[in-house]
DNA sequence: TTCAAATGCGACCTGAAGGTAGCAATTATA
DNA sequence: TATAATTGCTACCTTCAGGTCGCATTTGAA
């Protein structure tokens, strides 16, 4: 029951750009205050690029910048990036479970599942950072 | 957001032979009736039967049978077989998130992390088995 | 006693996720 | 124009979950 370590990486990054989300971070910094190997971080970042997630400026003194509001993004965004969306499978049956034929944890398991989902689909990053509870967890 | 495929699968192979918790069945017919791997299958059961969920006997006319009552077998037993629960960890940080520093999504993720919890720790066979809508779901 | 049919065990194979390395391309500034 | 500091690209290495294989062990019954 865990998110892939990439798409862990990633809401982390987005996490801490959003804070600050009308600064330009490098790949460098980023990877040294989240602790995230610089070259894969640099690889996770491409690919939040290429979705227009975030986007880039090459050269000296280039960067990383967030390229939309953040009340904008939603959690799921980040997701798909990473994870193959098809996952709508159930937890358990990965092949056939709909409506004809349920498997076997189908009814217990929708609570949890809409719990997920809203999570996923409703949470935005503005909402993230906004939570007055929240403490940094920066290094 | 997947269980991993044994887990999956041994909860199938469970849920299966809850509906029959008196009888016996062998490796191959499970195997076969749940569409899993034979020998993936078999390794799945032993690990279950060191678990002292499931009992065996060998030799010809052996096999596999449920050891307890399925009212007191819940997900969560079957899920530490094989995913190691110190995945107690955060849905996002792997390390440090505690009542000190809490990780990004803590806060927001703690509904859902509530219903999965519950979902695993609460619902036995027995439930899983009885629920009136459910359908087969056996090939 | 022998055999067939079952589980038990350990080694191995495979593909995908996680992670590394090197160099090319870009660009602001001196 | 040269340089330093940045991202972009591609290939590679490593680890582990998922899955296979072969054979040993067990045991009821002919």
């Amino acid at each position: 029951m865990q998110l892939s370590t990439t798409t862990k990486y990633a809401i982390r990054i987005l996490g801490m750009m959003a804070k600050n989300s009308a600064d330009k971070f490098t790949a460098k910094q980023l990877s040294a205050d989240l602790d995230i190997p610089y070259k894969y971080l640099t690889k996770i970042v491409t690919k939040l690029t290429k979705s227009d997630i975030l986007s880039t400026t090459r050269g000296k003194y280039g960067g990383v910048y967030i390229s939309k509001d953040i009340k904008d993004i939603k959690i799921i965004d980040i997701v798909i990036v990473f994870d193959d969306i098809n996952d709508k499978r159930c937890v358990i049956a990965d092949i056939k479970c709909d409506f004809e034929k349920k498997c076997i944890v189908h009814e217990k398991w929708e609570k949890p599942r809409c719990a997920i989902d809203n999570f996923f689909t409703k949470t935005t990053l503005l909402e993230l950072i906004d939570d007055p509870k929240l403490i940094e967890t920066d290094s």
